[in-house]
DNA sequence: GTACGGTCTGACATGCATGTCAGAGTCAAG
DNA sequence: CTTGACTCTGACATGCATGTCAGACCGTAC
């Protein structure tokens, strides 16, 4: 598939997609003309590389990780010494990263049911 | 409390402190000479701040929660509509936010075991 | 008073993810 | 052919959180 398309299945921006490509995030083929051509396998791919990188890894990091190292079936082995220290304290700073998260969701529940207490009235048609 | 003092006791940045107050989310007093001067309680709203801002909320809009609107005891009531509209949508994606970081967690989490299987071995001394 | 550490303001700089625009080529449908 | 939708590259721009530096002041300890 062409680059449009994958950007619709994904809902990643043309330009994103590019730049991931930039970083060595995703091989696309090019056809004659120069157009990138993307395999199935790569809307899985640019979904790992989205969540990855919301949970805070960075892209340039992801390189090690997905694309090459990372297979289709989801992830393959052996990456090296240094990334996997990175990986490490990710997955640990993931976890703190998650209770924080919980306790502004929470945080935000409190003030929101706050609201609808305080409210004149709901005055929603 | 001068700034370096609560600086270290939020572990926020005196650049940042200073940035946190130019947004008005804190409102420290002046001393003759123009230092600042923090009271306890800021303590606990620079830390409701970082909260939120991990959580997304840009520090420009946690403006209108912090400091005037959210009280010393946590929150205090009556936000404007469109804040709230903006609160409400934040809220939901904190869910899905979370959820889409567990994912990640569990993705790091399969990786890392993988990688202690296929280690060639500890050698951690 | 001298010095040293903390502070003040203001500006410049950086990293990262993203958007947008321009100029040129591609391609399928009519 | 011609047109319109899509793509390509490359550059410029933005928003946000942050860092860093300079030049000047404040204050305490000696």
């Amino acid at each position: 598939m062409k680059i449009g398309e994958l950007s619709k299945r994904t809902g990643v921006s043309v330009r994103m997609l590019r730049h991931y490509e930039e970083l060595g995030l995703v091989r696309p083929q090019r056809t004659a003309a120069g157009y990138r051509t993307y395999g199935a396998g790569d809307i899985g791919t640019i979904k790992r590389v989205v969540l990855l990188n919301k949970a805070g890894l960075e892209l340039r990091r992801l390189r090690h990780l997905i694309g090459c190292e990372l297979g289709d079936n989801g992830m393959r082995t052996q990456l090296c010494a240094p990334l996997q220290s990175v990986l490490a304290s990710k997955h640990a700073e993931l976890a703190r990263q998650i209770s924080d998260l919980r306790k502004s969701y929470k945080m935000l529940s409190r003030l929101l049911a706050a609201q609808e207490l305080s409210m004149p009235a709901p005055d929603r048609r």
